[in-house]
DNA sequence: TCCATTTTTCAATAATAGTCGAAATATAGA
DNA sequence: TCTATATTTCGACTATTATTGAAAAATGGA
């Protein structure tokens, strides 16, 4: 994943509205939610949701598929898992990501003096 | 995690000079980077960088610690770790997803998962 | 104190993002 | 075809975010 795509993936979820939707989404699984089921279950109006469901799906976090006279999302989990591995090695700085993940995070004092992982 | 420091943190990375100055503070490890090192490694502006760090800061991605007439930023891996947390949470909706730290991240032995009190 | 160095704040501007009612589009069924 | 339903687009507006030179503040050392 490039770190453009990261910036857009992070920019879609970086909305109080858009985080939501891909919340509402995710608890979905793969069968989705028609357009009008998330405009209910977020209180968001429809053409407020439009513009939003067009960013995720913009950025790849979301899919969408007309069924009749309904268009259903579903979360993609692909790009969510993508972004996440990108953030993940951010995060660890390629290293294995023991003193990430532990709890030992906390002294802020005394680790200047450690020496930079190789 | 709540979801307004979520949105807030991601905001933080869901930016291209943001985000690389997280990545340069990743890599830099505990150690950090003061603030004109990471103007050299990014090619930011120092005015724009010191918004930019204001922003990490504020979201809790960054912190800094004052170092004579230096300025010494460290990622904050403890939010970093939070942040991804959450979003495996919505990722994976409760159940497992295992394919997110498969490759760099596997731990030796035991890992703090630990649950927030939501 | 005075100076060089480092970083932040200020200020003005440019660019992008968010909101939502109303109109338009599309579909299923009668 | 006509109608009710579902969703998107349009348009006008407001709000937030990003950029950066210049000035200011803070520090260590001569």
């Amino acid at each position: 994943m490039e770190t453009k795509d990261v910036v857009t993936a992070l920019a879609a979820l970086a909305q109080d509205s858009r985080l939501a939707i891909f919340r509402s989404l995710v608890q979905a699984g793969p069968a989705g939610l028609a357009a009008g089921r998330i405009s209910e279950l977020t209180g968001i109006p429809p053409s407020s949701l439009s513009f939003h469901l067009k960013e995720l799906s913009h950025a790849g976090m979301v899919d969408s598929q007309p069924s009749g006279r309904f268009v259903i999302y579903t979360a993609n989990f692909t790009t969510m898992n993508a972004l996440l591995g990108f953030l993940t090695e951010n995060c660890c700085g390629g290293n294995p990501c023991s003193p990430v993940c532990t709890p030992a995070c906390e002294p802020e004092q005394s680790r200047a003096t450690e020496k930079e992982p190789t």
